[in-house]
DNA sequence: CGTGTTTTTGCGTTTTATTGCAATTATATA
DNA sequence: TATATAATTGCAATAAAACGCAAAAACACG
């Protein structure tokens, strides 16, 4: 590969995640990683990129602070990477949406190589930006307020389906209550949503916890992984040790 | 071998490949590393491709990652007010994806009344700011470059679907050629969004005029409305008017 | 034809560019 | 603070480019 291929190729990377690993470029380009941090002082000196340590960042980085409440990313950032834990090459992995789903597309490693179906638009757009990683978007009704595909049809693809992983953000969980939501709809949706994958993991800060809404979408035991942002032996998951399930 | 035969089978390589190493052209063509540097500097010098350590690179490919959508905003916005015209209340509407149908989106009015089918998520996305829409995101394999779903599933979807209108963007039209296509599948899925509606608008800024590509997606004759930035007597104009086209 | 001129090409040499390695220094993270 | 990870630096091997030169081929034209 040429040395302009690569710097093309990293400029790509930046404005496709606003950031790259050292780490990945060397894998991806299958050079030395000397080679690399050529490639990105020349690109820094051309004015198109800023190092750090580990790789580098795109100019409009800082801009790129922009959304959601900034004290609930950090919770969000922690549970994200525990979640990437989960994943391994060759998964089918079935996702909802919601802003702690992204972060954790957004934590994904550059190279993993995995089949993913959402229901999330942003989510797929999102994905999209991993070379190895085949995209389903599930379609139908999109909903305003979730920004998520629900309806008939979307339950009837779901039903079609068997992943390994579900991964779901939610509103609400209680020990006892397991996990509920308010909608009639979402609440289908997540039903279905279980039934298609062989394991679930929720994602959910902890300010959501032992909240119980009025729709029942299952019980704590069909959960296999809990993951928020807190030790896992905190005191405040307690109720949800006594279970049958993973905290991480 | 000649060497105007050589520039040729040069540039055929460039446009095939986007790129050509020095090395693979002397073992090609049977010359010496000379010979080929200075063809290389003679076609670079004609403005046909620029060289790189190792072989030359096409100059389209220079330009891959460096964004030109910015200064074709302007006329996307005016394309996209003339197509909002084209859309009343209790329409059924079929969309396509890329920044022209963004902005057409965009432009909409806030109050319009209309069901909208999309294979774009960030259509879909956008269009759920209007309260009166609804919006069903057509669901599938979702593709890395053009950020829309596709794929066999994406078009048996269309094929039970029977729209007022569809609106696409293109990469080329030409008033003999028709609408031209370079991928395979995105031609077969412009196919299929032709056939699910009564009538078609293309939505296409100048500079895509005049332009064949590989596969054919349909003559000009079938297409309802040609979409541009430019006045509807404009000379650019006059080999579309000459067909049974709306120019808008 | 023949002769002088121009163009094209390949070779040897020098110069420059690219890349990876090893040793050292700096930076992060538990 | 200790340890792992990343960055920097100088160096050497390799690959590519540039340059001057000369042989060969093509061309121009009386």
């Amino acid at each position: 590969m040429l040395k302009k291929e690569r710097h093309d190729f990293i400029m790509r990377q930046i404005n496709l995640h606003n950031r790259v690993l050292t780490s990945d470029l060397v894998q991806l380009l299958n050079v030395s990683e000397d080679t690399i941090r050529r490639d990105l002082q020349e690109l820094v000196d051309d004015g198109l990129l800023f190092k750090v340590h580990g790789g580098a960042l795109s100019k409009s980085y800082h801009s790129s602070f922009d959304d959601s409440t900034v004290y609930a990313r950090d919770s969000k950032i922690i549970i994200a990477k525990k979640a990437v834990n989960l994943i391994k090459d060759g998964m089918v992995v079935l996702t909802g949406g919601g802003t702690t789903i992204l972060e954790f597309i957004k934590q994904l490693p550059q190279n993993i190589e995995a089949t993913f179906f959402t229901i999330s638009p942003l989510v797929a757009v999102e994905l999209a930006k991993y070379n190895n990683i085949e995209v389903i978007l599930i379609g139908g009704l999109f909903s305003k307020n979730s920004q998520v595909t629900y309806g008939g049809q979307v339950i009837t693809q779901l039903s079609e389906l068997k992943a390994d992983l579900c991964l779901m953000g939610t509103s609400a969980i209680h020990p006892e209550e397991g996990l509920t939501d308010t909608y009639w709809e979402i609440n289908q949706l997540k039903k279905a949503m279980l039934a298609a994958a062989k394991k679930t993991a929720v994602l959910c800060i902890s300010e959501k916890l032992d909240i119980a809404l009025r729709l029942r979408v299952c019980h704590i035991e069909s959960i296999s992984y809990l993951i928020t942002e807190l030790d896992d032996n905190h005191e405040s998951l307690t109720g949800y040790l006594a279970k049958e399930i993973n905290i991480l």
